[in-house]
DNA sequence: AGAATATCGTAACAACGTTACGATATTTGC
DNA sequence: GCAAATATCGTAACGTTGTTACGATATTCT
């Protein structure tokens, strides 16, 4: 029966979704080191067991947080662009902000050990999409058709560190040197994607 | 110094060198998540508490081998330009292969929250010259003297987030590409250089 | 109503970083 | 040479982690 089936699956996926909304809460909170499968029980008024229940164990929770943070990613970078041409200064500023905003939740995505596959046929869509945004932008932008991977590669990558660098603390203090930074960078995106179609 | 491991130190000796050795190759070889105090201890034929006599804790170990990461390096980088005028291009691939070539040992260095203090007055010598060098790289290419410390920023991020995504995985496979990876980087940079300092 | 299923709690396991405390071995002072 | 001071050690334990076994309860389906 339709209904009862969805019944029964709202059920299950309210429970679901409840405990991967806690667990995004506490990594962006606490980080990822406070996520715990007892914080996660004590938040939803059960026990550790129960959590298993619904979740193969923390990675599949994981996974699950993951691939949300993709849907908010993609969602972000197509409103950095929306109605404009897609512009690659503004996908890369889009996505340097959503990095320095939710930093916690921008390393379970890029720098854990993956809980999904990367670049490969069988990549979640959302991740996918988010890769294939910046693709779009860098192959209206020069370079030879068969190395719009590569240089979409290196722009990301050049994003990442960044970010990264930024997130762990291993920059000069100061807020205001940020956006030189990013100037800095989308200048050399913007030479590198002009340049690398006569290489 | 190593040397002095006569018998008697064998039984005896469980220096802190010893204990640093032996962590790094832990890391190296399983990760930093296989580096525990107890698999210290039996790989020095110690119990638990043993190994608090030299270090006050795991965080101190890790301190240790960082700073010992950053000589490597240091060394790896002079060795790159050595004799000839310091190129950029040459400081990058050396940068990018010890990365890659000593990934585990990248990641503490870089990724994980960080044991010494970067880009700040009491950041250990080791790691100032690490960076000082590709400054001096920058320096001499073009950009004016007040963004050397902002270029050369950029230029590491470019560099570590090229790094960071080959190891955890989130480029597409086949080793036949990194170099094509690191030329299309390296060329943005030589871009990035010469073109900033009109900025 | 009775059977099947989903979800739960109690209790426990092994492994983790860390500490208290007492015993042993080495070095130092006289 | 011998005792005191010091360095280093082991036994045992605490609280925390992810995970699982097992039985009880609540819900849903026939």
């Amino acid at each position: 029966m339709t209904t009862a089936s969805t019944a029964k699956q709202k059920v299950r996926g309210t429970s679901r979704e409840f405990i991967i909304d806690v667990s995004r809460a506490i990594i962006e909170d606490e980080g990822l080191e406070h996520l715990t499968i007892r914080r996660i029980a004590e938040t939803i008024n059960r026990t550790q067991p129960a959590v298993y229940q619904h979740f193969g164990g923390k990675d599949e929770i994981l996974t699950a947080v993951v691939l949300e943070g993709f849907v908010a990613l993609v969602e972000r970078l197509k409103r950095a662009v929306k109605g404009e041409k897609p512009s690659l200064t503004a996908l890369a500023s889009a996505y340097v902000r959503f990095g320095l905003e939710r930093p916690r939740l921008y390393e379970v995505m890029f720098v854990e050990p993956p809980v999904i596959a990367f670049a490969v046929a069988d990549t979640p869509p959302p991740a996918q999409t988010a890769f294939q945004i910046f693709a779009t932008a860098v192959a209206d932008s020069g370079p030879a058709p068969t190395e719009v991977d590569t240089v979409t590669e290196v722009v990301w990558a050049a994003l990442h560190g960044l970010v990264m660098l930024s997130i762990t603390k291993r920059l000069r203090p100061g807020r205001a040197l940020h956006r030189a930074r990013l100037e800095q960078l989308t200048t050399a995106i913007a030479a590198m994607t002009t340049h690398t179609s006569a290489q």
